[in-house]
DNA sequence: CGGACCATTGATAATTGTCAAAATTCGTGG
DNA sequence: CCACGAATTTTGACAATTATCAATGGTCCG
């Protein structure tokens, strides 16, 4: 169901300059870079890891948005990353030939820049400075999971949905003149699969919020905040 | 309250040939490093790491084990990583001056190895082999944090439980006649952190998976595995 | 042996999950 | 642009689970 990228007008060299990774390298390192580095692009609600898929390639992030999740034993969708443009993932196991651990569905259309393993490993070599940009980013992503897993062990789940909608402020939020406006990624199922909750108690907490006048829900896919202390306040200052 | 290691037997290549990001290296090579490593020791119960704190330094662990936790809004610890022989801490942002995440207390008396990271950075530009051995055994964290939020996820607390203790067999099990006996690395409440969940909970659920006689107690510090069977369908397979 | 610490047990309250039904929103096609 | 059916979300009632508080019982170590 995916589709290669054939748009003339969209450079390699823009797809590697969004990336942190390789903001290190200059414009001639760069183009090199570009060179080995396939497009693809995916529609909404495709899948572009499965588990279990052997992982020959890194997959980096040029538009829109995918979850990574992985099934829990009791049959939901447990949600780990939400990638954006810039994110890259496939990285794991860069040495050893393992399988990946988790699927990658994308929210939105997607577009893609594919780089194979091999051909990581090689950049590295020669461009050691990439290998620390990377560890920089996983440590990066390893405080986000082990945030991600402290508000988990909250038992409060106000705090963790106030946590969230913090987090998303800052990711997917616009100022606008009554407060901030945020876009959601996430469906209410999605929400609660990422803070291992029930659908109907997101609602819920949800219209208190609302209620509470701390935000306001529009259309089910946007968020306006309006009182940012209280929210706050409820995930605990954070 | 730390003291320097003066042992003279120790020789720092003990320290590195247990450390998997160095196994790349050979006898010259782990020998070089070796020449810049510190060490120093810690009594049960101390703190080798508080959140905030500047980390200059990589921290292996060389003997005993210590818990990596935060604390969460609502005043309770949250533990993320045991660290055992062999992990190291520390790396996060190599490049970024950022203070720690998260506090590191020891479990037992520890003996550790500490590294400058501008050594290690120099270390990495050297043998660039080591970075992908680090990335390698970051993704490998990442995985055991992914599924950690994943078993987090799941609702049922009896799952999470049986997870945790399947995961204390492989690592701190020994078979005996009768089954696996597991020497705990945690206390319960430190269980209870660990699983975020309450104090109390745990000795209910541990006695109740001992009235079905899949496991047995044995004196607060150990637990004997009889029905590994059972205790995995518990877990969900896992 | 005794005190400090840790673990268990019981009773109750609070929270959240589940199921079912109603309401809203979304997207497609006319 | 509107209308309709499908999908998602909200709401309500109830059940199940777990947290909390308090008291008791064990265990470890000097």
């Amino acid at each position: 169901m995916s589709t290669s990228c054939d748009c003339g007008h969209c450079t390699n060299d823009i797809c590697l300059h969004r990336v942190p990774i390789f903001s290190a390298l200059n414009k001639e390192e760069l183009s090199r870079i570009a060179e080995l580095i396939h497009h693809r692009s995916y529609k909404k609600g495709e899948l572009i890891v499965s588990e279990g898929d052997k992982t020959e390639s890194i997959v980096i992030m040029r538009e829109g948005s995918a979850k990574a999740f992985k099934y829990t034993t009791d049959g939901r969708e447990q949600i780990l990353y939400i990638f954006s443009e810039g994110d890259f993932f496939g990285e794991q196991n860069l040495l050893s030939h393992q399988t990946a651990t988790f699927f990658v569905e994308t929210l939105q259309d997607v577009k893609v820049c594919i780089l194979s393993k091999m051909q990581f490993q090689q950049l590295i070599h020669r461009y050691p400075e990439i290998a620390i940009k990377i560890i920089d980013e996983l440590g990066q992503r390893m405080a986000r999971l082990e945030n991600a897993l402290q508000s988990m062990g909250v038992r409060n789940v106000d705090s963790r949905l106030g946590s969230l909608l913090i987090e998303f402020e800052s990711k997917y939020g616009s100022v606008v003149p009554e407060g901030t406006l945020i876009r959601l990624p996430l469906s209410r199922e999605g929400i609660a699969n990422y803070l291992g909750i029930a659908r109907e108690t997101v609602s819920r907490k949800l219209g208190q919020l609302e209620q509470d006048g701390i935000i306001r829900s529009i259309n089910n896919k946007s968020i306006l905040v309006i009182d940012q202390e209280s929210l706050r306040a409820i995930a605990g200052i954070s």
